[in-house]
DNA sequence: TTACATATGTCAATCGGTTGTCATATAATT
DNA sequence: AATTATATGACAACCGATTGACATATGTAA
């Protein structure tokens, strides 16, 4: 059986008190006591209990993370990030992989309320949850809108759009499609969509939008060559994601042998990981450590007490990284 | 303040035993009551504390899981699955990233004995770290001997780097060249070179083999380098991982600028995500959707105490995925 | 009428710590 | 000698639930 404090303190000749007092840094205790005390814990490998610590003092020091799935490399280094950042500051993080699914969701939302959170980061993108505001707790979004209690952290959709549409129209692409993610409710990151229709139509241009049902591999092929057959003009495309960049050149490869068409490619997001894959991709680079410790300072100031409400949004840059020729 | 049970007995106009008794959907329990208690419940928005429950079942359903960091794309898909399939049968993860750091390893492991989590999976890669020994708990490894009590899942490791080796062989390269991540000892992960030296021994050649100091970025582009300029002669690479396969490619094509040598590579792992942003590269896929399930599964078995001794040492298959032309 | 199933309540112990209050004892200071 | 700082123990309440034992009602079936 596990030992208990009681153990530690019949082993070490002392009460229960006493070693609490070791434990905890509290009251008078000799040097020796200490070191009996600490004998007993290395000898019988003894780990305070911090559920019965977090039950009486009301704080867990755990922080629950809602992401849609860290198979995703942004995701997976997004959660990489805040979960180093909770770590360096003694808080525990929960992995929920909500898999783009709302019932997903709500399941995770609720265990970690029973589980007793402290807070809660969502960069999950489902439709609208009202469970969320009920959720009387700190939580920061990541990209989406959760109700206007519930501060967001985004970075610079809209000018990453524009950027984006920009560089392909200096590249002289005159047909220029947008490839997206999903569609879905007032999340910050349609404005990259936006943007992108800002600078076609400024450019007195037709935007022409293609969208992915699902956030799968094989859909996002089917929706290239959707695109390669239907509209064989196209010279240029702005992918809301690198993964759908990357599908857009691989694709592209396998038509070009048919036809001569060169097209040129932006992708989105800048991860580490796509960019040692596909250096010669041009991409919007998002500030995923800012993004991460953002979220973190903001989610602890909440469970401090200290908000600010000049932090209710936060709008972080965003950089057009060109790829290697 | 949050609601307990106390707060939704007398709303509801019963006693706390009843109201447990609904949550548990033990003993008697009228209709009437149990509507009145689920009212109460939500209006209230309660959410029972399962710590304390946890306290008094000592049972948490929580998990840990130990990897160097999910920003790398095969612990973000393993991550992911493992999690997934936690989630499944009722349990939850703790997610903790080492990034590769010993000390982190051993503050980690102490943190989840502290939070009584009920197994540990382990696909960190450091140094031999006794602290795991003495943890009296269930534990699996993924691709990592801790000890010989703690099972270990693997895939073929020696036969992906016989295959790897076999194939860069097999199409016509003379000088071929093994790039492996940092060494440690007794990690199975080390069988691919293994595999690699038998296929060049067999083959009368001699193994030539650069190694990571430290799974960096950085890391892997010098290491790169100094291959193709102290190996002017190399014509084939076998990376133990497909990011630095991918450093491969892209450090090559700036290479053959200068040389029109062609260099053939194969990688290893297989992600969803490398294979889609460099579906041209040849790799040795890593069965990760098995290795997940097997892993939980051998980990719940040894929670509830049935485990088998036939799963002390779990060897999956592997599988060379040649790359599009 | 007796027996049993159904329905609910009271009460106390338990899980493993924390903390405040009091008591007591020795040692160091004034 | 009186005061104060140091050191430890005993004890109980508390955090929020669970559970078993026991009491006490009904309602229903034998």
């Amino acid at each position: 059986m596990k030992p208990n404090i009681k153990d530690i303190a019949r082993l070490a000749g002392v009460s229960s008190t006493t070693v609490s007092r070791v434990l905890n840094n509290r009251g008078y205790i000799s040097i020796q006591t200490r070191e009996k005390v600490q004998k007993a814990i290395k000898k019988l490998n003894y780990h305070p209990n911090d559920l019965a610590r977090s039950l009486y003092h009301k704080h867990t020091y755990f922080i629950g993370l809602i992401f849609p799935t860290t198979a995703n490399p942004f995701f997976g280094e997004l959660v990489s990030d805040i979960e180093n950042e909770c770590a360096s500051q003694g808080y525990k993080v929960f992995l929920c992989n909500s898999l783009g699914r709302a019932d997903k969701e709500i399941k995770y939302l609720n265990m970690l309320q029973r589980n007793q959170v402290d807070g809660i980061i969502v960069g999950a993108h489902n439709r609208n949850i009202p469970e969320y505001r009920q959720a009387n707790l700190p939580i920061v979004a990541i990209d989406r809108y959760l109700s206007n209690k519930i501060p967001v952290i985004s970075s610079d959709n809209f000018l990453g759009g524009k950027l984006a549409t920009n560089w392909l129209l200096e590249q002289g692409c005159r047909n220029i499609i947008h490839i997206c993610g999903p569609h879905e409710l007032e999340t910050p990151a349609n404005r990259r969509r936006d943007g992108y229709e800002e600078v076609m139509r400024s450019a007195g241009k037709k935007p022409i939008i293609y969208e992915l049902a699902e956030m799968l591999p094989d859909n996002r092929t089917d929706v290239v060559r959707r695109v390669f057959t239907e509209q064989p003009e196209v010279d240029g495309i702005f992918a809301s994601d690198d993964l759908i960049a990357a599908t857009v050149l691989s694709e592209s490869k396998k038509y070009r042998r048919l036809n001569c068409n060169h097209i040129k490619v932006v992708g989105y997001d800048g991860t580490e990981t796509v960019r040692t894959c596909l250096p010669q991709l041009t991409t919007i680079e998002q500030p995923i450590h800012q993004i991460a410790w953002e979220a973190v300072r903001i989610l602890l100031s909440q469970i401090n007490g200290e908000f600010q409400s000049s932090d209710n949004e936060i709008l972080l840059p965003i950089k057009l990284v060109v790829g290697t020729p």
